[in-house]
DNA sequence: TCTTGACCTTCCAGCTACTGGAAGCTGTAG
DNA sequence: CTACAGCTTCCAGTAGCTGGAAGGTCAAGA
């Protein structure tokens, strides 16, 4: 049994996040030891750690929270996590094309700055290239 | 004159988020007409529709304060604007590979799921290979 | 004239996933 | 005895909105 700061530095989240997931009921109310703090064994790290890396998978928590509940009735839930997998593949490749167009957008208007000598700089001014109207989606 | 109705239609911004705009101080408060309702002529769309613009290129409200405060004082805020939109490109182009190394680690997983069979599924549960040991940064 | 419905107003609350800070208790080392 | 790290709770704030309640305004139609 150890203290939130032993389950925070094997899990490397935060002793605030801990006490948070604890909150929202992400993780289940910790048991207290004679003074009152929170006590962890391996098996509270273990979930931590779980809900760490679906973090890190960009789960959301309340999909997480969705993940765990079938994990703790003893169901495997296949079908829902591979549904959730699935979307969140899809999320992220449409995020990293709309990221990508942003960055050709950007990268644009600073080469046009890049483009004026400097005293033209001082009075084109780039924020008239952002005016222009373009159609961003 | 119009109404904020046909300002949000002009400019493609929602009217709770052109209230919420004023709110912050990012557009200046609106002009009422007689009945109370805010009134609006080109010249807010139009700044409205730079605001709308540089969201697009996913400018924080902060920084477009920053850069309307200039415009405002008939400052070109060239170079600011210009290491602004340095940084943003930075940090998209991390964002980016960041989501691209999610998306590889999820379609790993979703390979793995999909390559057990329907029975397996079931008893497999992707849950595991989420709680096998890896180091997602 | 009355009613309906689309506008508009304000204010309050909530969303995600935390994080910061205050005020105070506990436990250990010097 | 004192310092200091670590723990506790609670309150509030972050970004950028969004939803909803409760109510005022206005034009069109029966």
């Amino acid at each position: 049994m150890f203290q939130i700061g032993e389950l925070s530095a094997k899990t490397g989240v935060s002793p605030k996040t801990i006490r948070y997931y604890e909150q929202i009921g992400l993780l289940l109310p910790a048991k207290r030891g004679g003074n009152g703090y929170r006590m962890y064994d391996d098996t509270d790290a273990e979930r931590l750690n779980f809900i760490r890396r679906a973090r890190a998978l960009d789960f959301a928590l309340d999909e997480i929270t969705e993940i765990l509940a079938f994990r703790d009735r003893g169901i495997p839930p296949c079908k829902y996590v591979m549904s959730v997998i699935h979307d969140r593949i899809d999320a992220i490749q449409e995020r990293i094309r709309n990221l990508e167009q942003l960055s050709d957008e950007l990268a644009a208007l600073y080469d046009a700055g890049q483009r004026l000598p400097e005293d033209a700089q001082m009075r084109t001014c780039v924020c008239h290239l952002i005016q222009t109207e373009t159609n961003y989606p």
